[in-house]
DNA sequence: CTGTTAGCGCTTTCAA
DNA sequence: TTGAAAGCGCTAACAG
C-alpha cells in the first residue's frame, strides 16, 4: 500500500509538496503538479484518511441514528442525507438503536470517538442531555429530528403535528365526516397530531368523544387493534385519522377483514407518506411529510456549521401537504397511481399544480 | 477533549499503562487498572480511533454498497449486517450507488481511503475486476451478493435463482395451472429464474410460449406494463411468475385496475419476500430470500477473515423456502398475516412447521 | 514555488 | 507490572 512517502520519493519532491497537489491546494507548479498526479495514479496512491484527520482534527464523517432502517419511515430520509453528504465528499455512519438506550448510548461513544463531523439523530430512544453537552463540547454538530430545541447550538428538523393532525381532521370534516376517530400514540409527534384533531373538530363544533380516541404505537398491529376496538362500538366512527401510515394500513387490513370497504364505509386517512402508502389498496390520503428534504435539510445543517461554527441551532419547519388518495375519496384524482413510464417520485409528493416549498419556517435557537 | 496522555497524566503513570487498561490486555494490577478507568469516566475520555487505527493498521469499520437504501429489498440485509457489526464493535459506512458506475468508484475509492476492514456489495452498478484487485491488496475483505465469484479470497452470498423459478413455477403447476407467464429481466438473477421456469414448465411436459416471457426491469412499473402485454393477449395467461415482488406488486395493480381479480384469475407469484409482501393486498405468495441472514452472513465472513486473512474465499448459498400467501391460493393459511400482538418477523420467514436453515450450501473457491 | 520540522493520539517494541 | 522511545501517515507552520 503507497504512502505520500512513497509517491514524494517517486517524485523527487518532498512529502508537503505532494500533500499540496492532493489537497488541490495553491502554490505548486502546473509541471510537478501534473507529474505527481501521474505518479498517484500509478501507484494506485489512495491517501490515508485515517492519518489526514488525525492531524487535520478534521474528518468527513458524520452518524445517523435511527431505530431501525426497515421502518419504512427512515429509508427516504436517510437517503436525504446520505446523497448530499455523498455530493461535499463525505461518508455516513448508519446506527439502528432500536430505540434501545443502551445501543443508542454505544453508538453515540462510537460516533464520538470516531471524531464524526456531525450526527443527525432521529429517534430511537432518548438522547441525554448530558449526551448533547458532551456532543457539542466535542465540536460535532448535532441535528435531532423533534421539535424539543435543547441547546442553543443544536439544530431540529421537525413538521408542526399540531397542524398535520388539524388539517387530516378538517379533511374529513370536508368530506361531511361527522363522527370520527383517532388512533395515535399519547406520546411525541403522536400528541400534537392528537392536539390537532381536537382542534379541527372544536372548529366545527363538535364535541370530542373519547370512545373516538385511541391510545396506539405507530405500528401496523396496533393500528389493527385500534381498527377492532372501534369495530366493537355500538356506533362505528365513518372515519379515522391514524396517527402515521402503518397505523393506518393496519387500521384499513383490520376494517376489510370484516367487510368494511374503505372509503365507503369507512375513510382513513394517514401521516408520513411513506412510500407503501401510494402503493397500498386502496392508496392511502396522507398528511405527508418531506423526509427526503427533511435529511437532506439535516445534512446541509451539518456542512454549514463545519464551515462556520459559530452558526446558532435552528428549528427547521417543513411544510405538511395533505395528498388525497382513495383512502378518503373513492374517486380520488388518480395522478399519484403509479403510471406506466413515470416513476413515481416519492421523494417530492405533490396535491395540486404547485408544489409547496419544504420548507416553511426557520427559527433561530435563543 | 481529553487524550490518553491527560489521562496518564492524572493517573500518575505513562500512556502506556492507560492503552493497557482501555484495551483490556493483561499485565496491569488491579489496582491501577480501576484507578485508571475512574480517571478515565472522570475526564470522559474516549479513545481516538482515528490515532488508534492509524498506529495498529486496524480499522472496525466496514462499508456497504447498495443501489437505494429506499428500495425495500436492501433495509432487511443492512440490518443483518449491520446488527452484527454492532455487536462486534463495528460501525458501517452506507452508501447508495443508484447503480451508477461513477458514484460506485467514488465511494469505493472512499471506503479505501477509509481503510475498511471489509466491503458488502450488494449490487448497484459492475464492480471492476481491478477493484477487486485492488482491494484485495488493500487487505480489506470483500463480500458480494451475487453468484460470480471472480476471486480466490472473495466471498459470495446469494440464492439459487434457478432453483427459485424453478420451484416457483412448480407451485403454480401444482395448483393446476397450464399457461404461466413470466415477467422478469433478462440479466442477472432473472436469467437464472428464467431458466428455473423453463425447466419447470419443460419437466412437466408443456412447451414453453415465448408470448408468455416477457422481459422486465425489477420494479413495479416494469411489472405494470409486463402485466398489460400480457392482458392484450388473446388469450391470458391463468397464473404469473413474477421476476421479483415489485414486479408482482406492479402485476397485480395492473390486473386489478382491469378488474381482474387474483388469484381467482390470474394467480401471481413473486420473488424475494420484501417487507411489503405480507402486506399487500392480495398479500403475495413468493420466493423467499433469507435477507437479513444474509447480510449476516457476509458480516460474518468479513469477521472470519479479520480474524484469520488466510481463510480463502467460499461461495455460500441460501435456502428460498415458497412462502403461500392470497396472490395464489384464495384460501390460503392466514398465518402469514399479521396478528394483533404478534409482530410479523420478517426476517424469518416460515412456510410450514419447520424453518429451513437458512445456509444451504457452502463452496470454498478454487 | 518547494522543503524542513514538528507533532496529531495512539500502539508497538523493548527495557527496566 | 510499568515506563520510554519510536513511529503509523499525514498536515500545519514556517523557512527558504
Amino acid at each position: 500500500v503507497a504512502t505520500i512517502t512513497d509517491v514524494a520519493r517517486v517524485a523527487g519532491v518532498s512529502v508537503q509538496t505532494v500533500s499540496a497537489v492532493i489537497n488541490d491546494k495553491a502554490g505548486i507548479s502546473e509541471a510537478t503538479r501534473a507529474r505527481i498526479r501521474q505518479i498517484v495514479s500509478d501507484l494506485d496512491y489512495q491517501p490515508n484518511h485515517l492519518a489526514s484527520s488525525l492531524r487535520s482534527r478534521r474528518t468527513h464523517t458524520i452518524g445517523i441514528l435511527v431505530p431501525s432502517i426497515t421502518n419504512p419511515y427512515w429509508p427516504e430520509m436517510v437517503r436525504g442525507v446520505e446523497d448530499l453528504a455523498h455530493r461535499e465528499g463525505y461518508v455516513v455512519f448508519l446506527c439502528n438503536t432500536d430505540g434501545d438506550p443502551s445501543k443508542l448510548h454505544t453508538y453515540i461513544r462510537a460516533l464520538r470517538r470516531q471524531r464524526v463531523a456531525g450526527l443527525f439523530f432521529s429517534g430511537g430512544g432518548e438522547i441525554t442531555d448530558a449526551e448533547i453537552e458532551a456532543l457539542v463540547a466535542d465540536g460535532i454538530h448535532v441535528v435531532l429530528n423533534d421539535n424539543r430545541s435543547r441547546h442553543e447550538k443544536i439544530v431540529t428538523v421537525h413538521v408542526d403535528d399540531h397542524r398535520g393532525g388539524f388539517d387530516a381532521t378538517t379533511h374529513l370534516l370536508d368530506l361531511g365526516h361527522q363522527r370520527i376517530a383517532i388512533i395515535a400514540p399519547l406520546e411525541t409527534a403522536g400528541s400534537g397530531r392528537r392536539e390537532g384533531y381536537l382542534a379541527a373538530l372544536s372548529d366545527r363544533g363538535i364535541t370530542a368523544d373519547s370512545e373516538l380516541m385511541i391510545t396506539a404505537t405507530f405500528d401496523m398491529e396496533s393500528g389493527q387493534r385500534g381498527a377492532r376496538r372501534l369495530l366493537a362500538l355500538p356506533s362505528m366512527p365513518s372515519a379515522i385519522v391514524a396517527g402515521n401510515d402503518m397505523i393506518a394500513i393496519g387500521v384499513i387490513s383490520a376494517l376489510k377483514q370484516q367487510g368494511k370497504r374503505v372509503p365507503q364505509d369507512v375513510a382513513v386517512i394517514g401521516f408520513d407518506n411513506i412510500p407503501i402508502a401510494a402503493l397500498y389498496d386502496p392508496a392511502l390520503t396522507t398528511i405527508a411529510q418531506p423526509l427526503y428534504e427533511m435529511g437532506a435539510s439535516a445534512m446541509q445543517a451539518i456542512l454549514d456549521r463545519v464551515r462556520n461554527p459559530a452558526l446558532p441551532g435552528v428549528s427547521l419547519t417543513f411544510a405538511t401537504p395533505l395528498i388525497v388518495r382513495r383512502s378518503t375519496v373513492a374517486t380520488a384524482n388518480n395522478e399519484e397511481e403509479p403510471q406506466p413510464g413515470a416513476a413515481p417520485d416519492t421523494r417530492t409528493p405533490v396535491t395540486g399544480v404547485e408544489r409547496p416549498p419544504a420548507l416553511c419556517e426557520e427559527v433561530v435557537m435563543k
